[in-house]
RNA sequence: GGGCGGUUAGCUCAGUUGGUCAGAGCGCCUGCCUUACAAGCAGGAGGUCGCCCGUUCGAGCCGGGCACCGCCCACCA
């Protein structure tokens, strides 16, 4: 139990101060180790989450705070209804932007990756991660998330690298993972290829050229539009659609490529849209990807013009080798105009794609890339989510959009040309004439005993986190976590992942492990800036956490981003962090009032009264409510209905219905005290999901030997707490308060003014003391003297005033005639929905009954506030 | 070109299967330093639920259309 030194403590602090005492409690949290389970029984008896690893560069940001703050409260409300419950921590080596890091730091002291060697350079990523990588796990911790920070993983561990070769070797055994030349996205920033959701399509203005081609027969030309002229050097045909009859006579046909003299044959296909521009179309099957596919359609010569380097190649031609793309396309629309072959020129949008990594415009071009065949893969995860296993919150639209993608899924480009990341499994002879995939490097080649290299290419990033879920747990080993904690139950994520890597997850985790790695995918909000602009370091829009934690607290910063997160985007919203610091004063200061008021017992409640009975009954059902809204991951819902619970239900009408008796020394206030201290266990308990500090530390303050709120059970509800009737009788005493004080406030009575007054109305029976005291009546019994003045209509009948010296009169009438007007206003639509008989006859019986009840007791009310 | 979402109070947003006079926070107005909290208490004003048709006894909610805004997917030069 608290000393009086602590109670004192408590008594000075009159504010809530979130930065005197956060450390602190995560510090008791840490000691305790409660967020470290040891790995016992059976994952479908424990319970577990993979957090999505952050980049071990990266700092926290908002999506960051959401994401946690959503786990946390999951985790937590796990962790105390009494799962053994695993919040897998880690982070994720972020291959390109971890490189990239560490480039622009070589450069800074002159220096490059190419200068230093590959060795040097992945050392140098592994110095960076020592002293930089830490910074995102205590930016977690001060998030408050409960993860499991003994066990924390790096997706370059040892041991992950050995699950990510495996996985390697055995899809490539399997034939799934495989060595083509392809057409891929070629990001020249990068020097690397990229898959095709690392794109993103971006709306820009190009020119679009008309240039003649002439026919080989002398008789003409045929003219094409195209907006990358400098492509044409690798154009190998002319395609026309087959039922044009302007090109009909022309197929079979050849035409002169300018510039260079290929002979162009003039082939037919579908593909050519007539309406587009001359209804021609240069075919370039090295640089197109649509090109590519009519090329191999067709059987045609495929010609690189541009170079891995992102300059023109020696096929481009002398003229034209080793320039840059851009200065290739000048050169080439001037040599063009040399020999006026460009007949049209005007300006043209269209959508262009871009690297997502570098922003610089992707480069289609042929390339010998490794290859992972997702058709297959895509089967289980697909079935997974038509047939329920796998759920998406909200259902609507992700399990579609997931489904979209998956059933049009394309081969997966899983080579990258950086150092630093998972390097392939796969060895070279010398000239490449074979090649060994394997999980050991092989002294020699098998095939021929020559020496052999490993391939430089590392793997995609997403590669390897599609394995986190199991990978961390140890897998391919079968070890004690991997039997406790996988497969993990719930994953927390933003949308814009869904096919990057939760798709991926499920792939991998039930091809490798035979099951889901998650079945429960909620999937969070985005959070803009106040002004509706995405959150972006570039755009200076972006909002620190960290900052707003300093300012407002964590659970303030929790609290805000719960409650304006739902399943649209967002704007963030101070305002609502706000909120959240006020709730935590708020609670603070109705803790310090319960503390430091009650008799020191025990917290079984003893209802004596009927505001003890009601808010008893409305705790069961927010406990009950509560629950549930967590449950199915609506959190901004459960935010706010706590919010409702603590401030309007227990601060507003239990603890000011309660003074009088708290107050009176004289009197026997165990019970009293009892009930005062469940109903604070009872809302910490249930706050202290999403508002773990602030909960954590007004426990310790409670009388007891209670041991860490973190660790404690979450409440069972009890429904023979349930009390309707104590429900509407204080329903309606709160009712009957708030009309008598908005009635004194129109009629300008004085605030301190005890009003003379009698209830006539029934159902105030047990309550009538606390309308006098709430309203400020001075309530009059057995016969009065004098007229009443005037009325006020409460639920059940009105509250007679009788001569308050101090009202105006004539606001007062005002005021009674408008309540008439709005009474009979309401008797009408009622009795009018009552007279028609389709509505008596067709709506559900207890909806007409209630709207018989209701004219019942508008005509009660308008009764007695007389003529 | 497909698909999806949004449009509710001055602002930011809730409104679960259609059924009490449409809600919250903030902001605004009025009155209160009432011994937990002035980061507070009490009260108030403010909305043709984007527009049009329809289904229904009854629609913010369901169906059709339209108008703006936004997102995702997509190989029309």
């Amino acid at each position: 139990m608290p000393g009086d030194d602590r109670l004192e403590q408590l008594r000075q602090r009159t504010r809530y101060a979130p930065a005197d005492v956060e450390s602190g409690v995560f510090g008791r949290w840490e000691d305790a180790r409660i967020f470290h389970p040891e790995p016992e029984g059976d994952a479908s008896e424990n319970f577990s989450i993979a957090i999505p690893p952050p980049n071990v560069t990266g700092v926290l940001h908002m999506g960051h705070a959401l994401n946690g703050s959503i786990q946390d409260v999951v985790i937590r409300l796990k962790r105390m209804q009494g799962r053994r419950s695993k919040w897998i921590f880690g982070t994720d080596h972020a291959g390109i932007a971890t490189q990239v890091q560490v480039e622009k730091q070589l450069a800074t002291e002159g220096s490059s990756r190419q200068e230093i060697g590959r060795e040097a350079f992945v050392g140098r990523v592994w110095e960076w991660r020592e002293r930089f990588g830490s910074t995102i796990v205590e930016q977690f911790k001060r998030l408050g998330a409960s993860a499991d920070y003994e066990d924390e993983r790096f997706t370059m561990d040892d041991e992950y690298v050995r699950a990510v070769m495996h996985v390697f070797v055995r899809l490539y055994e399997k034939g799934l993972i495989y060595r083509d030349n392809y057409m891929v996205n070629w990001d020249p920033g990068l020097g690397s290829a990229i898959s095709d959701l690392e794109v993103e399509q971006r709306n820009v203005e190009d020119v679009l050229y008309s240039i003649d081609y002439p026919l080989e027969s002398g008789s003409g030309s045929i003219t094409i539009a195209t907006v990358r002229p400098e492509t044409m050097l690798a154009d190998t045909a002319i395609a026309v659609n087959p039922d044009d009859e302007r090109y009909t006579r022309l197929i079979g046909e050849t035409a002169i490529l300018p510039l260079v003299g290929r002979r162009l044959t003039i082939i037919p296909d579908d593909y050519v849209d007539p309406d587009f521009g001359t209804g021609a179309l240069k075919i370039t099957p090295g640089h197109d990807p649509n090109d590519f596919e009519i090329g191999r359609k067709h059987g045609l010569e495929v010609v690189s013009a541009i170079g891995e380097d992102g300059r023109m190649t020696a096929d481009a031609g002398e003229q034209f080798a080793g320039m840059e793309v851009e200065a290739a396309r000048q050169a080439v629309v001037a040599a063009l105009d040399e020999q006026g072959l460009i007949s049209a020129r005007r300006p043209y949008q269209h959508d262009v794609p871009y690297s997502h990594r570098s922003g610089r415009r992707i480069e289609p071009l042929i390339s010998l890339q490794w290859f992972c065949d997702m058709d297959k893969l895509a089967e289980p995860a697909i079935a997974a989510a038509k047939d329920g296993r796998l759920r998406f919150h909200p259902e609507k639209p992700w399990t579609k959009v997931y489904l979209d993608w998956l059933e049009n899924i394309r081969p997966w480009c899983v080579s990258r040309q950086l150092w630093w990341g998972h390097q392939l499994p796969v060895w070279y002879c010398d000239d490449e004439a074979h090649t060994y995939v394997g999980e050991k490097a092989p002294d020699k080649c098998p095939e021929c005993g020559g020496p052999v290299t490993r391939a430089p290419d590392v793997l995609d990033t997403w590669f390897s986190s599609a394995l986190w879920p199991f990978a961390t747990l140890g897998w391919p080993k079968e070890t004690p976590q991997l039997a406790a904690f996988y497969p993990t139950d719930v994953l927390v994520t933003a949308r814009d992942i869904i096919f990057l890597w939760v798709a991926r997850m499920v792939m991998m985790g039930v091809e490798f492990t035979g099951e889901l790695p998650f079945t429960d995918v909620p999937i969070t909000s985005v959070i803009q800036a106040p002004d509706g602009r995405r959150m972006s370091k570039s755009l200076g829009t972006g909002i620190d956490p960290l900052d707003e934690i300093d300012e407002h607290g964590a659970d303030a910063v929790r609290f805000g981003l719960l409650a304006m997160s739902s399943t649209q985007d967002v704007r963030y919203s101070e305002k609502r962090v706000k909120q959240g610091s006020d709730l935590a004063n708020k609670l603070w200061n109705a803790s310090r009032f319960v503390i430091l008021n009650v008799d020191e017992v025990a917290a079984e409640p003893r209802p004596e009264t009927v505001e003890d009975r009601w808010i008893l009954s409305r705790l069961e059902r927010a406990t009950d409510d509560i629950t549930a809204l967590l449950e199915s991951f609506q959190f901004s819902r459960a935010a706010l209905a706590l919010y409702d619970v603590l401030w309007g239900e227990v601060c507003d009408w239990y603890i000011e219905l309660v003074k009088p008796r708290l107050y009176d020394k004289e009197a026997d206030r165990s019970a009293l005290s009892a009930n005062l201290l469940h109903v604070l266990e009872r809302v910490l308990t249930l706050l202290h999901p999403l508002m773990p500090f602030v909960t954590e530390e007004i426990w310790s303050f409670l009388p007891g030997e209670r041991g860490l709120l973190a660790a404690s059970g979450w409440p069972e509800s009890n429904s023979a707490a349930i009390d309707p009737d104590a429900e509407r009788v204080v329903g309606d005493l709160i009712e009957a308060v708030t009309a008598v004080r908005r009635w004194r406030d129109e009629v300008r009575v004085p605030a301190a003014k005890r009003v003379r007054a009698r209830i006539a109305a029934d159902g105030y029976e047990k309550t009538a003391a606390h309308l006098a005291q709430l309203a400020r009546l001075e309530l009059l019994e057995g016969e009065v003297n004098g007229d009443v003045e005037t009325s006020v209509a409460i639920p059940g009948g009105a509250v007679q005033i009788y001569g308050a010296e101090d009202i105006d009169a004539g606001e007062a009438e005002k005021r009674r005639q408008e309540k008439r007007e709005q009474l009979k206003g309401e008797i009408k639509r009622a009795k009018g929905k009552l007279a028609n008989e389709q509505f008596v006859s067709k709506a559900p019986p207890e909806v007409v009954q209630a709207e018989r009840d209701k004219l019942a007791r508008f005509q009660a009310e308008l009764e007695e506030l007389g003529e």
